[in-house]
DNA sequence: AAAAAGACTTGTGGATTGCAAGTGAGTTTC
DNA sequence: GAAACTCACTTGCAATCCACAAGTCTTTTT
């Protein structure tokens, strides 16, 4: 009989965590090629899919749409009415989302240090 | 003739970049589930194949192979001889890997303001 | 000299990705 | 007010990537 069995360790959302380390809870959650460029565009403002789909990193609207939901799924983003009072709604970051700010900001400073072919976004 | 045709652009490592972003190219660095695991093994001052095996994330072994190798190519991990005088070597960041210290930081802070099972590594 | 440890490499099935095309609701144009 | 168009997805599918297990080769320990 095991005296310290864990059973499956799991997050907010239910989904399997790999280890109690906060890092490594944090790349469950968004630890993919896309999923920050996605909360960069929501910090910049942009809130529809249309919008993300755009970003010159061109990612496929399959990945975008399945990226979306778990932002939802894990409380970073919501869905809220579009601001152009439209039928359809738009996202935008939650505070937990929005609290991912410094790692965006570390990862861009990181980037323009040491790979000068970057530039920061103007907006 | 098309006038501002990009042709593929590249990062110092030769692979390919997804845009000018610094974020994007940060992610296209270590943008997926266990590069920065590895990286915040090396920021503790492990420094073997086996240390980082036996994280409690369990990375595969030729995913860490895979993954040392892409810290080398890049820049942000160099090969020294091993700390214990054996024939071995042993991984160590370089500056380019130990400034990503800021970004794991940042990752862990949300880590554990948001995901509350979490609980920081005594190291 | 034999056994064990260390650092990978290889093989394989399943999951994920990237790309193209399709769908249906909402919006604009004529 | 019907047709065309935009938007926000889905679906299909080939290619790639990943996780797990096992194997190999070198170095270290006994």
């Amino acid at each position: 009989m095991p005296k310290n069995q864990p059973g499956k360790l799991k997050n907010k959302a239910g989904d399997p965590l790999r280890s109690l380390c906060p890092v490594a809870c944090a790349l469950d959650i968004c630890g993919d090629r896309w999923t920050l460029l996605v909360i960069r565009d929501l910090m910049f403002g942009r809130s529809r899919f249309k919008d993300f789909s755009a970003s010159p990193e061109g990612i496929p609207t399959n990945i975008l749409s399945e990226r979306l939901n778990r932002l939802l799924r894990h409380g970073l983003a919501e869905q809220v009415p579009a601001a152009d009072g439209s039928m359809r709604y738009g996202y935008q970051l939650t505070e937990k989302g929005r609290s991912l700010g410094p790692v965006l900001e570390a990862m861009r400073d990181w980037g323009l240090k040491w790979e000068p072919t970057t530039k920061a976004m103007i907006q």
